[in-house]
DNA sequence: CGCGTTTGACCGGCGC
DNA sequence: GCGCCGGTCAAACGCG
């Protein structure tokens, strides 16, 4: 399965892969390794590093390079993020995974409080912003290693900057909560999309570094973007039935090379201390279609490290369970998503797309 | 058999 | 009020 997978699979299954699934150990040992003051680095650093991850040549070398693309940027920090880039003592990044806690999961503090915590966290690199700017800006600045996360605060904030900002669309819906899981398509209470959405954690992150976490995410749908040649996807967490953490992953239009990865919702159960056997394995089956594109623009498929973060989460499986669910970016991902992608795009060009035709 | 993916349709919000 | 668009649902299908 994983020729097949890594060929084939254009989905952004991977990509989903990678960025929430993740080793937890991994993640920890990249992040004690590579702490906050390289979050500042930016593309060269990444660029190196992912090359090597992907290139393969020295993809087992030091996936954790591409940490040192990290960069944070906070802007409203609802969750006060601490100052990584300042504080590049050395716990820096213990802050950092303090904060992410927050984020991470917390069962019994937010599962009261109205305000839901960001979701899963992402993955590495990445430079924290704030769920407007993202989507207002094309990342593409920071050249395509780096990861940007962004924290959506106050959605009605982001909304507004959204407006006015660009014509990117995924304004509303940026963050809406879906805690209202319609048991019937007719009777529907209203709302999907919420005025006020959930907080959304958006982070960057390049092929290389998409990671995984230990959560399972089950794919629920894929639409076509207005204004991006890119499909999106929507995931779920599948870990527990009612757990309302989503997940979205798109490519960059800007920077194909990137994939924005949008966490919205909270988990409702605990992380899980391993992988499950398909969580985030997702079964890359390909679409008919996607299947065909793929064996014309599909190139092979790398062979990986991917394999690594696994065994070494599976080693590491828990390291804080309540604890940091920081991804691991985990590093180092080699399985090209995005020749899968390609074919998406191929695919999306020429037919639009399937989710929706419309809606 | 269970779980995940794919995909068309439906729904609601927003802009014009 | 209409149309567009994004987000979600759910049936069908496939794989382990």
């Amino acid at each position: 399965m994983s020729d097949k997978l890594s060929a084939d699979n254009w989905d952004l299954t991977a990509v989903v892969r990678g960025c929430s699934s993740a080793t937890d150990n991994e993640d920890n040992n990249i992040i004690d390794r590579n702490l906050p003051q390289k979050f500042r680095n930016t593309a060269a650093a990444a660029a190196a590093a992912s090359s090597s991850t992907t290139g393969g040549d020295g993809a087992s070398e030091n996936p954790l390079s591409f940490l040192s693309s990290l960069k944070f940027e906070e802007e409203e920090d609802p969750f006060l993020f601490p100052n990584l880039v300042q504080d590049t003592d050395n716990n820096g990044f213990d802050e950092l995974q303090d904060s992410f806690k927050q984020f991470l999961y917390n069962d019994n503090l937010h599962q009261h409080e109205q305000q839901q915590p960001p979701p899963s966290p992402p993955p590495l690199p990445l430079t924290m912003t704030t769920t407007s700017e993202v989507l207002a800006r094309p990342i593409s600045t920071t050249t395509s290693s780096s990861l940007n996360f962004v924290f959506g605060d106050h959605p009605d904030h982001l909304v507004h900057h959204h407006h006015q900002s660009q014509p990117q669309p995924q304004s509303q819906s940026v963050a809406r909560d879906q805690s209202c899981l319609r048991p019937f398509r007719h009777v529907q209470s209203r709302s999907r999309k919420r005025k006020t959405p959930l907080k959304r954690m958006v982070c960057h992150v390049t092929a290389d570094n998409l990671s995984t976490d230990l959560w399972a995410w089950r794919k629920y749908g894929q639409k076509p973007i207005k204004g991006s040649p890119y499909p999106r996807n929507y995931y779920r967490c599948s870990s527990s039935k009612g757990c309302s953490a989503r997940k979205q992953v798109e490519r960059s239009n800007t920077e194909p090379n990137i994939f924005v990865v949008s966490y919205t919702g909270d988990h409702t159960h605990p992380r899980p201390t391993h992988r499950n056997s398909l969580a985030g394995s997702s079964r890359n089956k390909l679409p008919r279609v996607q299947n065909l594109v793929a064996e014309e623009a599909a190139p092979p498929p790398v062979p990986s490290e991917e394999e690594k973060a696994d065994d070494a989460g599976d080693n590491h499986e828990e390291d804080d369970e309540d604890g940091l669910l920081i991804p691991n970016f985990s590093a180092v991902m080699d399985e090209d998503p995005f020749s899968g992608l390609d074919e998406f795009h191929s695919h999306n060009s020429a037919s639009s797309g399937g989710g929706d035709g419309g809606g």
